[in-house]
RNA sequence: GGCCCAGUAGCUCAACGGAUAGAGCGGCUCCCUUCUAAGGAGUAGGUUGUAGGUUCAAUUCCUACCUGGGUCACCA
């Protein structure tokens, strides 16, 4: 609305200068001294003025004289504000290079910002009712649940929560391999372990899920190494033939130990406060991905070498095997089901791959192949290409057990936080509740302020700092607006104002706060808060959750600063400050109170809905 | 070697083609008799990998090169 508002007032002013009105631009100003809204306008049309076979006659005499973009802004700026400004806009100002700058009244941003933590924030028309599927995580079973997979995971979650928020209907889905090479490996290697342990699988099912599914990764990574021995290969070899077929004298080992993987996974899940809609599995679609694949040879498959491939050379891409020799469908193979199966489910318009970014490749081949199978699936399937997580230079393998095992990470830090909320008046189980919300918070934070196709490289010690640019520290913030408005015993203060824009609105303004100083903590703070809609709108159309986090943290930097410098509430029976150059003020009217706190309330409210989006549960107290 | 991604402060990261390239951590100073100091204020730290090009304007777009990571047939 402000972007047409604007757009419409300012082609008025060009169309009487005899400008050219396409190219408009609004932008946010990057800084509140430059206004709240600026347009380029002056500089791109400089341009046209100036080379003589560009400038078709624009303009008179007086605008083909302007030397410079500033002179031209300043041409611009005064004949608008003859013309009028709309009803929102407090002031514009020509400023040099050639901006045109737009200052809002504050009593729209205040109706702005009450719009911002209605419920409807976000929504935009590119999402509105689209269906997406976002599909995120995949910890294959019977191996590590290592912090690539907390990313994605985290991720996907976030992502889920924006889409959703931005007006679309979104379905989580999580592919897992619980089939394959992988599968068989572990097996092996876990059966090695126990035998050579001499334990029992009745004894083991008494172990905790943890230790369960780490004995797996350990199993995982034995059954690696024994696949290296050409004559232990072969054994590895057949017993996953017989899992592909189904052999009952394998089945229980494997659906006992894929449970464990499963159970284990699910564990996080719901730590992580991540529900999926449907867990697909390649189990579920070999067969009929091999069916797919075997169909289509000589159409979009052909035969190499025993196996079954697809010709990615001729479209710029690579060669890959969709059916080894020995007739096994590979990942490539599986997921020719995979989608159709997908489709079925929950008919997507876009489904998003939430998938490190060394898969590129791959899923640039399969697309490929999947649009030639059924050109429904043109356009349909997206790979959100995710940076890897490093740890200090080597790159994690679950194959070698080189890994950060998530629940080891997850515990460390909760360690770590431990000393600092320990001092306060709160009970056992809120403690115990805050620890964990904070766990969880902290490690989410990190992995969600970085744009998800940045690499990231991992170190406990700095990474997860809890101050700073942190969870911790929205969560603090949070905290603290809660407290306030606890102790302000004020429940209902609603804004109001006799502001009509396109005849929508029409309230009466109690708060005086038309006088507020604009270079004032309460004015950053009007001028921030507005902006959080346009934000989640954008995080949702760039897949960026990043965008959602370093808005908050710099809302929640300016609520700091306004809380160390100004009084919010009205404290009659305190002691006054004896120190002389007391910093904040001693005395605050009941006006400025009310409209403090409506802030206050204001900022708790975007703040809490933002970490929503995140997935990231906000704490009352800490 | 082909293709993909990245290179910004000592470290970890920001910045729809715009204004003086911003934060946090770490370093150095200040501020708790206070509505939550997990906070705030200040200070030091940069030729945005290199060289060209496009543009009124380039960290951003284009080209080449350098460096790092990924990937390139029977693993997932």
């Amino acid at each position: 609305m402000i972007d047409e508002e604007l757009k419409k007032g300012i082609s008025e002013v060009l169309k009487s200068l005899g400008l050219p009105t396409e190219k408009i631009i609004f932008e946010h100003s990057a800084e509140l001294t430059h206004g709240d809204y600026s347009s380029n306008i002056a500089m791109t049309i400089f341009s046209h003025i100036q080379s003589p076979h560009l400038r078709q006659g624009f303009g008179g005499q007086a605008i083909s004289d302007i030397k410079i973009p500033y002179n031209l802004a300043k041409r611009i700026a005064s004949e608008w504000q003859k013309m009028g400004l709309p009803d929102f806009v407090a002031k514009i100002e020509a400023v040099a290079p050639g901006f045109i700058n737009i200052f809002f009244k504050n009593d729209y941003l205040l109706v702005e910002a009450k719009k911002a933590v209605e419920k409807d924030f976000g929504k935009i028309k590119e999402m509105a009712g689209k269906k997406m599927m976002v599909e995120f995580a995949h910890p294959n079973t019977h191996k590590e649940l290592h912090i690539g997979h907390m990313r994605t995971l985290i991720v996907g979650e976030a992502l889920a929560r924006i889409f959703s928020a931005a007006g679309a209907e979104v379905f989580r889905a999580n592919y897992q391999g619980d089939i394959g090479p992988h599968v068989a490996k572990s097996i092996w290697g876990t059966e090695k372990i126990i035998k050579e342990r001499g334990l029992g699988w009745e004894e083991i099912e008494k172990w905790s899920l943890p230790e369960k599914a780490h004995l797996l990764g350990e199993g995982y990574v034995r059954g690696v190494k024994d696949y290296e021995d050409l004559e232990l290969a072969k054994e590895i070899d057949k017993l996953n033939r017989q899992l592909y077929k189904k052999d009952p004298q394998v089945m229980p080992a494997y659906e006992q130990t894929r449970r464990w993987s499963l159970d284990y996974y699910d564990t996080f899940y719901s730590r992580f406060y991540t529900k999926f809609d449907r867990l697909f599995f390649e189990s579920e679609v070999f067969e009929s991905g091999k069916k797919i694949v075997e169909e289509n040879v000589g159409k979009v498959f052909e035969q190499s070498e025993g196996a079954i491939i697809f010709d990615g050379e001729k479209y710029g891409l690579h060669k890959r095997v969709f059916i080894t020799k020995d007739g096994n469908p590979t990942y490539e193979g599986k997921d020719m089901a995979l989608a159709p199966l997908q489709y079925k489910t929950f008919p997507f318009d876009l489904n998003v791959h939430v998938v490190a970014n060394e898969q590129a490749g791959y899923f640039q081949v399969i697309i490929k192949a999947l649009e030639l199978l059924d050109p429904i699936f043109k356009d349909k399937e997206f790979h959100l290409s995710m940076g890897m997580v490093q740890m200090v230079g080597k790159k994690m393998s679950s194959r070698t057990g080189v890994i950060i095992k998530v629940d080891d990470l997850l515990a460390e830090i909760k360690e770590m936080l431990q000393p600092l909320f320990a001092k306060g008046e709160l009970t056992e189980p809120e403690k115990e509740k805050i620890g964990e919300a904070l766990t969880i918070a902290s490690i989410k934070y990190s992995m969600l302020r970085v744009g998800p196709k940045q690499d990231v490289i991992f170190d406990l010690q700095k990474t997860v700092s809890l101050d700073g640019d942190s969870g911790p520290y929205l969560e603090y913030t949070y905290a603290r607006t809660q407290s306030v408005l606890r102790k302000a015993k004020i429940s209902n203060i609603n804004p109001s104002t006799t502001l009509r824009i396109n005849g929508e609105r029409s309230r009466t303004i109690k708060y005086p706060i038309s006088n507020i100083n604009p270079n004032t903590e309460e004015s950053a703070l009007l001028r921030t808060i507005y902006k959080f809609p346009e934000i989640v709108a954008n995080a949702a159309k760039e897949m960026a959750p990043n965008l959602v986090c370093s808005f908050l943290y710099d809302l929640c930097q300016k609520y700091n600063t306004f809380y160390d410098k100004h009084k919010i509430l009205i404290q009659k029976s305190k002691v006054k400050s004896q120190k002389p150059n007391f910093k904040t003020e001693d005395e605050v009217d009941e006006r400025t109170s009310e409209f403090r706190i409506l802030l206050t309330q204001a900022v708790g409210e975007v703040i809490k809905k933002g970490l929503n989006l995140l997935g990231i549960e906000s704490l009352e107290k800490m």
